[in-house]
DNA sequence: GCAAGGTC
């Protein structure tokens, strides 16, 4: 027995095989040189197995446009919202997909190991989707750990369950989303604005995002605040009392007053009788925490924050770190350490360090505690050090000190110390006081990153009464907020669930790159003109494509679907619905965009159409959906005037269908195949003359769909197999079929039917498809080649549809020079009797790879037979029975 | 030339 196991990303894979299989796994090479293999041998369910062990590195497949839609100018912005999607593996990750699909053909089991999350529920069904394709019933189990310790994973194989579906639809639909809305609004600012402020955005990419957007929101919001504040006066007593050096100040319980004549009533009523009474006197031990373990966002705000490197850069510094096996897994929102973590050999590693070498020697003697939070991702611990090192420079030196700082603290004890907080009375009006005597350090000793003042408080009793030093009015203003630092906007978004950890840094990285916003001071985030007046474009509609609301929304949504309470489909549509109309109201009043760009940019917009129609085409009608990946298939023109039906996933699908030259001329015609479905267009031909079996008329509404082999077989129609497209079909919630909106799809679905009674009324071409007489390959009877023989009768052997069918060929040996190019299937020659019309038999052929015989040699009219002529004469001879006087279409032998 | 989400 043979499992194969896949871990989320190489680091997962090595630990994990590592604990299975007691440190005895072997590592051989992948075809990616980041994602290695590791073997191991292990008991599963009672039988000894053969564990193969391997990783992608986090999403293996992405939601892509396909074809056309890729371009900009290919389709109208709008047309996103409808466009045909797909799956696909991008270049970078074919070499992991190819060890995937390498690994799984000689295995029995697949075990998905990506990280317990949504995204790796989803990771996970995308390595199910490519192993399945190779092999389609394999068993398929998911293993569930919260970390990656010996105990967790023995605990995940001991209980292997189903994957969750549910969870990796809720992915799936966020993912669409995303693509969808963020490339029609970016397609659609980008290519309208440069059109109306020529000169200052012509290079501008003005990109629209769910996530950069209500960033970009928080720092509007805020630089609004400050713009709009208006200053409030008031007015507060302030009592000091010093006595030698130190001087106490007593804060007014009122704090502070905005009623002038009211707060001056109260200071002359506290000098009319100053002596103060001490009412309370109440000293109690106050500790300051120490810090929770560390998760990303904790390291991300205080690198801004404390080590003045923003966030993105930390993130880059700690992935180089982790890299080099110094630091664990940067990416975490775990702030809680998973027992048997081994941390007390963790901060041994320490002890030789000249500067926080004697605490972790110390903390060892007192025993590690570490400070418990809240949050676990269930797939990483809390930022942690993993090895010693002392020869960081720069920047790396300064995270390296931090994560390792903050390790020894969170480990340590909170800092101790006693607070007295004395309450004073003068003439009615109460006053307090605070003083602080630090007793230990305790983690501060480690922690430079914190402070914690000690205040010096003389002694008061209760009862006792002093005259205070000063007793002032005094007067201030309230004062504007502050703008948004990095940290803040950090907060933010964690607060209202935009983005995740692993990329609150880029989200924000990205609205400084497109210009959005710039940073004040170094520190402080303020939009900039073309930031401003989207934001106020926007809001001007009455839309709020900048406020975190609309996420949220989908968040709800999408919990939803994993609860398994919300359709996946239903879900998506009403989204999409939603953001359709957002979008079709956008365009109308695109103007108000463009006046409040004009403000901010201080530049005329140029006058440009209210529409969407940007140097785009029609949009090409599907004939038939691709038997490869479920696309569109689409009618396209060559130069040289032929006529080929090719995928709209090309390019990384490469479907293709190619008419030979006895078609002069193929176009859509109006209605689908009644058989096939209303997937398949039925396609109108013109046929060079004589070219085509007798009941082919030359003009001919016909089906490629599947129910008519014959007319495939004289067509050609073949699988252009190239390499096996990376790609797959969106599952569930998006296909090609209904890609015309549920309008549409009525109307066809109308007009089916009633081409459906029409074709039970009326006669239409027959077609020879009763099952291959079961005959021995042998002479033809009376068919003869275009050499004048008797051509020979074979039988399809390949492995396709055709499979059994026979068909007539030149006699002579393949390879012959004289041999000529005669092909017959036997089935056109029999009498149609047998046909059974309703059970056509290649129901879906799906364009195999059946080689058909070469018909580029003389046409059937320069091999004339007296049976094989032109149909469209009653002097013919009937292409069913044979017999004069009437044809196929009325043919009474039917 | 587009999103957001994973991760060497």
């Amino acid at each position: 027995m043979k499992i194969l196991n896949v871990a989320e990303k190489n680091d997962a894979a090595k630990h994990i095989s590592g604990f299975l299989s007691g440190g005895n796994s072997q590592r051989r090479e992948g075809l990616s040189p980041y994602n290695k293999i590791y073997e191991f041998n292990y008991n599963f369910r009672g039988r000894n197995a053969k564990m193969t062990m391997t990783s992608v590195s986090g999403h293996l497949l992405n939601h892509e446009f396909v074809g056309q839609y890729r371009k900009w100018l290919g389709c109208s912005p709008d047309a996103l919202f409808d466009a045909p999607v797909m799956k696909e593996c991008s270049e970078d990750y074919l070499k992991i997909k190819s060890t995937i699909e390498r690994e799984v053909r000689s295995s029995d089991v697949l075990i998905i190991w990506t990280d317990c999350d949504r995204e790796g529920e989803n990771i996970g069904f995308e390595i199910i989707t490519v192993c399945q394709r190779i092999k389609p019933n394999i068993e398929i189990l998911r293993a569930k750990f919260s970390e990656i310790t010996s105990q967790s994973v023995r605990r995940a194989m001991a209980t292997l369950g189903p994957p969750n579906k549910l969870i990796s639809d809720a992915v799936d639909v966020r993912s669409e989303l995303d693509l969808r809305i963020g490339a029609a609004f970016t397609r659609f600012q980008t290519l309208r604005l440069k059109r109306v402020f020529p000169e200052v955005l012509a290079n501008h990419l003005i990109s629209y995002g769910s996530c950069q957007f209500p960033t970009l929101g928080f720092v509007v919001e805020r630089y609004k605040a400050v713009q709009d504040f208006i200053p409030e006066p008031f007015w507060k007593i302030k009592v000091v009392h010093k006595i030698k050096d130190v001087s106490v100040e007593f804060v007014w319980k009122r704090v502070k007053l905005f009623d002038q004549p009211f707060c001056e009533i109260l200071h002359e009523k506290c000098l009319e009788n100053p002596k103060a009474v001490v009412e309370n006197v109440l000293t109690k031990p106050k500790s300051k925490w120490r810090p929770l373990p560390l998760d990303t966002v904790e390291l991300e705000k205080v690198g801004s924050r404390k080590l003045k490197i923003n966030a993105k850069e930390t993130m880059r510094i700690a992935e180089r770190l982790y890299n080099q096996g110094l630091i664990s897994y940067p990416r975490t929102e775990t702030n809680i350490f998973p027992s048997g973590m081994g941390l007390p050999q963790l901060v041994e590693a320490h002890t030789a360090d000249n500067n926080w070498g004697q605490f972790a020697a110390k903390l060892l003697e007192d025993g590690v505690n570490p400070r418990q939070g809240k949050k676990s991702d269930q797939a990483h611990p809390p930022i942690h050090p993993t090895k010693y090192i002392d020869k960081l420079q720069g920047n790396e030196r300064k995270v390296y000190e931090y994560i390792v700082r903050h390790f020894l603290a969170c480990l340590s004890k909170d800092a101790e110390g006693l607070e007295t907080t004395v309450e004073i009375d003068i003439n009615n009006e109460k006053f307090i006081a605070h003083g602080l005597q630090i007793l230990a350090l305790n983690y501060l000793e480690v922690y430079p990153y914190e402070k914690w003042n000690a205040k010096e408080i003389h002694e008061y009793k209760r009862g006792q009464t002093f005259n205070p030093t000063s007793i002032d009015l005094v007067n201030g203003e309230t004062s504007a907020p502050r703008l948004l630092t990095e940290a803040d906007l950090i907060s933010l978004m964690e607060k209202h669930g935009i983005g995740t950890d692993a990329t609150h840094a880029e989200h924000i990285d990205k609205i400084k790159t497109r210009e959005y916003v710039g940073l004040l001071e170094n520190i402080y985030f303020v939009p900039g003109e073309l930031g401003i007046g989207l934001v106020e474009g926007y809001d001007s509609m009455g839309f709020e494509m900048s406020k975190p609301r609309l996420r949220a929304e989908l968040e709800r949504d999408l919990q939803g679907i994993c609860d398994g309470i919300k359709d996946p489909k239903v879900v998506l549509q009403e989204q999409i619905e939603k953001y359709r109309e957002v979008f079709r109201k956008a365009v109308e009043q695109a103007n108000k965009l463009d006046e409040m760009l004009s403000k901010y940019l201080n530049t005329q917009p140029a006058i440009v159409e209210n529409n969407t129609n940007i140097a785009m085409g029609a949009l090409p009608e599907h004939v038939i959906k691709c038997s490869s990946c479920g696309c569109g298939m689409v009618l396209r023109a060559r130069h040289n005037n032929t006529s080929f039906i090719s995928c709209l996933g090309y390019p990384p699908c490469r479907q293709s269908i190619w008419f030979p030259e006895k078609v002069i001329e193929v176009c859509l015609a109006p209605d689908t195949c009644v058989e096939c479905g209303t997937d398949v267009r039925l396609l109108k031909f013109k046929f060079r003359g004589g070219t085509m079996a007798p009941f082919y008329p030359d003009v001919y509404t016909g089906c490629i769909g599947g129910c008519d082999p014959q007319l495939n077989a004289m067509l050609e129609i073949r699988q252009n197999v190239g390499s096996a497209p990376n790609v797959t079909v969106t599952p569930a919630v998006n296909n090609v079929a209904n890609y015309n909106g549920s309008n549409t799809r009525n109307v066809t679905q109308n007009r089916n039917d009633e081409f459906r009674n029409q074709r039970r009324t009326q006669p239409t071409v027959p077609r020879p498809t009763g099952p291959p007489p079961n005959l021995p390959d042998g002479d033809g009877d009376d068919v003869q080649c275009n050499c004048g023989q008797a051509a020979r009768r074979f039988t399809v052997q390949k492995d396709t549809p055709n499979k059994g069918r026979h068909f007539f060929s030149c006699s002579k040996p393949q390879g012959d020079a004289a041999r000529c190019t005669f092909f017959l299937w036997a089935d056109f020659t029999d009498n149609a009797s047998t046909s059974n019309r309703n059970e056509p038999r290649n129901p879906r052929p799906g364009f195999t790879n059946t080689n058909y015989n070469n018909h580029s040699g003389p046409s059937f009219k320069a091999r004339k037979r007296g049976n094989f002529t032109k149909t469209n004469s009653v002097s013919r001879k009937c292409g069913n029975c044979r017999q004069e006087g009437h044809t196929r279409n009325n043919c009474p032998n039917r």
